[in-house]
DNA sequence: CAAAGTTCCTGCGAGC
DNA sequence: TGCTCGCAGGAACTTT
């Protein structure tokens, strides 16, 4: 599920129904993620949470007296929240105190990868589902976030600090591909497979180009490499308010309705007609750094 | 067989 | 020659 956009649009969905909330209960089911859980996700207990932001694909979660939550989505983390009133609808039995997910089956709510639950004060729940387990958490103070590892090597937000010409002077002699040079989190954050793909697509520019064939000798970005940065950050802005606008519909936050409203034109589309205007090309699917790439052959050079 | 992500390890070539 | 260093590529984590 979850590339800037996703997270940003879960972002967005836990902002609107928990700010300003105070956390009175954590219940941890599952304890190993990609990483161990923090035990001390039990001091954010009995704290409002007072903001919640983004950096790269990482969700920050503010609480009262600096404390901080960071959660990473995975390949397959999302959360889903519940209001008061859900909380007894689908949840009957549990208004004393019981843990949701022992109770999903009969009201069509399957909890079997539900690993954590945080209720809030006035009876909302929040419920982290994560199948992979890829998904993390960490918590700390927030003087100490200058240098969590995990965000200490992190280059620049795409509509912030990033451009051609910083681009163009991180990849200037790099022999790798810009496939892959788009998914390093060095180069520019937020970007994963599925916009990658439609990044390039869009710029006509042939993924298995190499980083140091986009920029000049004397250094500056290329024409094509100016415009494979407009157009990352056009189908990211374009995926935040696609997934914005979903979320209106529905009264809980799941950021996977962000991809299945937004319609890829390459990615997954394995010999099918490329969508481009005017261009009649078969998509193609390779294989570079072990992922999928999709790409039309006739009209990314 | 493949999957939206990230970290860690190994091997190679350049340069000292 | 032998040692680092940085880059590039690959394995690994897990479940459906």
């Amino acid at each position: 599920m979850p590339e800037l956009p996703e997270v940003e649009t879960v972002k967005r969905g836990l902002s609107s129904s928990l700010l300003g909330k105070r956390l009175v209960e954590v219940v941890v089911r599952t304890s190993k993620l990609r990483y161990d859980v923090p035990s001390t996700i039990h001091e954010l207990v009995q704290r409002k949470l007072v903001n919640i932001r983004r950096r790269a694909k990482y969700l920050l979660l503010d609480f009262e007296g600096s404390m901080v939550m960071l959660s990473h989505l995975g390949m397959s983390g999302r959360y889903t929240i519940f209001s008061p009133d859900e909380v007894q609808r689908v949840f009957p039995h549990t208004t004393n105190g019981g843990q949701l997910s022992a109770f999903g089956t009969t009201t069509g709510y399957e909890g079997k990868h539900d690993h954590l639950e945080f209720k809030f004060e006035d009876g909302s729940v929040a419920v982290y589902t994560d199948p992979r387990r890829f998904g993390f958490i960490d918590v700390f103070t927030l003087d100490q976030e200058g240098e969590h590892p995990r965000l200490v090597q992190l280059g620049p937000e795409p509509f912030d600090d990033w451009d051609a010409k910083d681009f163009a002077s991180k990849i200037h002699k790099s022999q790798r591909s810009i496939k892959l040079l788009l998914l390093e989190q060095s180069m520019v954050v937020g970007v994963g497979n599925i916009y990658a793909c439609e990044a390039l697509h869009r710029s006509g520019i042939s993924p298995r180009t190499l980083g140091t064939t986009l920029v000049t000798q004397t250094g500056k970005p290329t024409k094509k490499l100016q415009i494979l940065v407009h157009e990352v950050q056009d189908v990211l802005k374009e995926a935040i308010d696609s997934g914005g606008s979903t979320l209106n519909d529905f009264s809980n936050t799941d950021g996977s309705l962000g991809y299945f409203s937004h319609q890829f034109q390459v990615y997954g589309r394995e010999d099918e007609p490329c969508l481009k205007q005017g261009c009649f090309g078969i998509i193609e699917r390779i294989v570079q750094g072990q992922r999928s790439t999709f790409l039309c052959p006739r009209c990314q050079k």
